[in-house]
DNA sequence: GTACTTTGCGTAATAATTACACAATTAAAC
DNA sequence: GTTTAATTGTGTAATTATTACGCAAAGTAC
């Protein structure tokens, strides 16, 4: 942003002072943070929550978010958020975009910036920290409050291209995995069946899988073996990944 | 955004008033918008900079944008920056994120979105609207003012993925085009050296050109054919797009 | 120990990608 | 108008990646 209006209309090259005047001025834009916080738990993709107790949007759900402060780092923000909503810290943290229609919050103009988290619900469990935060199934996710549908939507899309482009999936399993949680993970963001054998010859060519020597317990039948990420092995190699089955 | 700070720090749900009152009281952060403006010129892609003249940041070169008024959409900013800078409406128009650094821009606290757009300079040839205003080749950016460089850098690489995923690299061509033509607009994107025979293989079979029955003049050589792209069909087709040769 | 469930594993068929060369067309130079 | 130079237009074989698919062995539940 660097700019002015001259007489016709063309905006042009301005002084620091001119800009100072113009941000300092403009003070009817609020923005804000939402976040989209997936979970994964029960073979089931999960997002958090939260109960609208707005008149407006009466008994509707709603993303995550808060206000933007003046002195904090638009990431520090969604950070804050997360940490707020789930006592977690190092979380994984994707901004997705920002949604900004002038009416799209009733209490005035507020634009706001979109992210999307992955968490190991095995940690969250222990710290439930409110009781307006309810865990759903993306699939009965609908008619969100504000014009959350949609951010959620664009979120939900963009975390299906990610993992098929990148490891992040991984953030949302148990540190230790058996092949076939990782394969129901990747069915269940994808939302396709996929086939088992060939699930696990692409994932044992990339060559990123930690062989723990470890197998499930508590199991009905025979457990499988467990694995780990080698986040470093993927952080060398240039992060070549090698894409997943089509979606 | 619904949330407000309950004694403990973990926000809740709250209602219109208390928000209407923190939206109006949140004056200190400033929202912009910045347009990386591409074009395609004697087969290099170019970028649209205009000169800083502010002292922070004097002679180097920033992308073009200007503050959100209170009163548009925050697309409909971007659109009329393009409009001014470049004389030009329909643009391909696409945001890619927000940047939003406490101290990325010296007049305050100011979150900027960064859009991209992509103009067929033809077009643009004739409406030079403002002598600050140059087309630098993608290659030669460096050091532009602000964390423009950033903002610019992450919105190159996203026209390198989109332009493989969907169709919108014709937006930077003249509406007759030869395969010639669209091969030197994707190696130029790319960055990379496309084989000649499997580049058309791929787009023939395709199956969105269409032939226009012409070919090119004033070129010192064997003419080839001049096709259009057939929007129509991509449409109809549900948008299934095939994927041009790897990066 | 029998029934049940799930793991672990390999190959053949098909589809996609890559590498690669030569004749025909046009403009330009003479 | 003949030659030169540049570029178009086209096909196939080799390689690589993807898909479809079944059975023996391991462990749990009873």
């Amino acid at each position: 942003m660097s700019v002015k209006q001259k007489p016709d209309g063309i905006p042009t090259a301005k002084s620091l002072k001119a800009i100072q005047t113009e941000v300092e001025s403009s003070n009817r834009i609020a923005l804000s943070v939402d976040c989209v916080i997936f979970g994964f738990d029960e073979n089931k993709l999960k997002v958090l929550l939260i109960r609208s107790d707005m008149k407006t949007y009466q008994d509707k759900w709603s993303l995550l978010g808060d206000l933007v402060r003046p002195d904090e780092d638009l990431d520090a923000s969604a950070y804050r958020i997360l940490k707020q909503r789930t006592g977690l810290s190092d979380l994984y943290l994707e901004q997705v975009q920002a949604f900004g229609k002038v009416n799209r919050h009733p209490a005035g103009r507020v634009v706001t910036v979109a992210y999307y988290s992955l968490i190991n619900v095995q940690h969250h469990k222990l710290k439930i920290l409110d009781n307006e935060l309810h865990w759903h199934d993306v699939d009965s996710v609908k008619d969100l409050a504000f014009d959350h549908q949609e951010i959620f939507n664009t979120c939900y899309s963009r975390l299906q291209k990610r993992v098929q482009e990148h490891p992040a999936g991984f953030s949302l399993l148990p540190n230790k995995f058996s092949l076939r949680e990782l394969q129901n993970l990747y069915e269940a963001i994808l939302g396709v069946k996929l086939d088992r054998r060939n699930f696990r010859k692409k994932f044992f060519a990339m060559d990123f899988l930690i062989d723990l020597g470890e197998i499930e317990v508590n199991v009905p039948h025979r457990p499988g073996k467990l694995y780990k990420f080698n986040y470093n092995k993927y952080e060398k190699r240039g992060k070549k990944w090698v894409g997943i089955d089509f979606l």
